[in-house]
DNA sequence: ACCTAGAGAGTTGTTGAACAATCCCTCAAG
DNA sequence: CTTGAGGGATTGTTCAACAACTCTCTAGGT
C-alpha cells in the first residue's frame, strides 16, 4: 500500500532508477552497454575504463564488473587480464568463423523443418517486409536490423532455447563486423529480395531447395563481408 | 528442498585454490567447483550457499560470484534472482534440446568433412580405444568421459572454435543428466562399438553414410536417455 | 478450516574503500 | 638499438556494511 507520499518519493527515487523492475543492477548496466555496442557507437579495439564508466553510471566497480562478464560472455566485450575489457576487433578468420557456424544452424534448422503454415511464419513476414521498408527508405540501418531478425526467427522456427541462444550471440557478434566496415547499402540491399525469396520458398514447403538457396545465400553474403573487409581496414 | 551444500567434498582440496598461478582466482575457483559439478559430486537442485563456500574456500564473495558467473554460462549452474545458484535440474525438454543441438551440430560438421587422414583423426582413435579399454575393465564412468572426449573431438575436425566452444557446453550439461539418472552401463556400452563402426566410415571417408549412422544413433541414444530418465525420477 | 497480512530470519545484491598485482611508458645505461 | 629499472595508472581481490528480497511461520479475520 501507498505510503503518504510527500517526501518518501524523493527519499526513494534514487533507488527505483536502479530496481524497479526485475532484473538486477549489473544487468540493466550490461543492457546499456549492449545497445551501445550493437549500435556501433563504440568503435572495435575501443577499451572500455572502468573508472570512466563507474562515474558515468553510478554504480559501484563490482557491478560494472558482473555486468561485463555478462558481456564478455556473450562475445560483444573481450577481457585481457590486467589489461581491462575491450570492443572486439573481429579478424577474417572470425568472419569465417561466424559464417561456418551460422550454414550449420540455419541450413540445418530449414531442412528439417516440416508442418510449416501462414501462422509460423508471421514473425519472417513482418522482418522481410521491414526490410523492404527499410531499403525503400535508404534507411540501410535499419534494413541490416530488418535483416538480423529474419534470421534470427527463422531459427526461432525450430523451438529450441539454445539454438535461438546460439544464434543470439552469433548474429550480434557479426553485427560487430558490419559496423567495423560501414558499407551498409553494398552489404544489405542484395539481401533484402533474397529474403523475400527464401520464405516464399518455405511458404511453398520446399524446405531442401530454401536450404540450398540458403547455403548460397551465406556464401555469398561471407564473400562480400570477407571483400569489404579487406578494402577498408588500415589498422 | 535441496538441504545447505554439504561442504565435506571440498575442505580436501581448499588450498589447490592457492597452488595454480597465471590465470585469475575467479578461474581456479569456477576450474574446482566446475569439476565437482561435472563428477556429479553435487546433486542438481543442489544449492550453492554463498556463505559457506566463501568460507571453505578462502576467496571474497565477489570472487566467488565472479566464479559462479562462469559456470552459469556454462550451463553448469542456473542462477536465480535474489536465491542463489543452484546444479541445474534438467527436464525432458532439456534432453530433447541438448540432442537437437547435438543432431545439427555434429551432422553437419560429418558431412561436410573433407581431407581426411590418420593423423587428424588421431584423437577420435585415441578416444575410441580409451572407451573400449573403459568397458573391458566395466569402468562406465570413464567409458562415458571417453564417449564425450570422441564427440567433442570429432565436432573438432571442423577446426571452428566457436562450435568447439558451444560443444563442450553442451558436452558438459548433458553430463548432469547422466549423472541424475545413474545407470551408465546401459547408457554408455552400446555407444562403445557404434563410436568404433563411426570412425571405420569416417577412416573410409564415407562422410555421408557417418552423417546418417550419426544421427540415427543420436536417435537411440536419446531414446535411452528419456527412457532411463522417465523410469528414476523420485522428485 | 482457510486465506491473508505481516513480522522476522536468513540469504543475496550492491556499495565504497583499501591494498596488492600487473601492465605500460619513460628514461638511463650498456 | 637494445636492455632493464623505476614509477604512474589500471585492474584484481578483499572486506565490511547495509539494502532488498525470499521464505517461513504466525496471528488474525472470515
Amino acid at each position: 500500500m501507498p505510503e503518504p507520499a510527500d517526501t518518501a518519493w524523493l527519499r526513494t527515487v534514487a533507488h527505483e532508477v536502479r530496481s524497479f523492475d526485475r532484473s538486477s543492477t549489473a544487468e540493466r548496466v550490461a543492457e546499456l552497454l549492449r545497445s551501445r555496442v550493437i549500435e556501433g557507437d563504440l568503435p572495435p579495439g575501443t577499451r572500455l575504463s572502468e573508472e570512466q564508466l563507474v562515474e558515468v553510471l553510478h554504480v559501484s566497480r563490482n557491478t560494472l564488473r558482473e555486468a561485463f562478464r555478462l558481456l564478455t560472455h556473450e562475445g560483444l566485450l573481450v577481457h585481457r587480464l590486467h589489461r581491462g575489457v575491450f570492443v572486439p576487433e573481429l579478424d577474417e578468420d572470425d568472419l569465417v568463423d561466424l559464417y561456418r557456424l551460422r550454414r550449420t544452424i540455419e541450413c540445418d534448422v530449414v531442412r528439417r523443418l516440416e508442418g510449416l503454415d501462414a501462422v509460423r511464419l508471421r514473425p519472417l513476414y513482418d522482418a522481410v517486409a521491414a526490410g523492404e521498408d527499410a531499403a525503400r527508405r535508404g534507411d540501410w540501418g535499419a534494413a541490416g536490423t530488418a535483416n538480423m531478425r529474419f534470421h534470427q526467427q527463422l531459427v526461432a522456427l525450430a523451438g529450441s532455447r539454445r539454438l535461438d541462444e546460439t544464434t543470439a550471440r552469433l548474429l550480434a557478434e557479426l553485427r560487430l563486423a558490419f559496423h567495423a566496415i560501414a558499407v551498409p547499402q553494398r552489404l544489405h540491399e542484395p539481401y533484402v529480395s533474397r529474403n523475400r525469396g527464401l520464405l516464399d520458398l518455405l511458404t511453398a514447403g520446399e524446405v531442401e531447395q530454401a536450404a540450398k538457396e540458403l547455403e548460397a545465400y551465406l556464401h555469398d553474403s561471407e564473400a562480400e563481408l570477407l571483400a569489404a573487409h579487406r578494402e577498408r581496414p588500415r589498422s
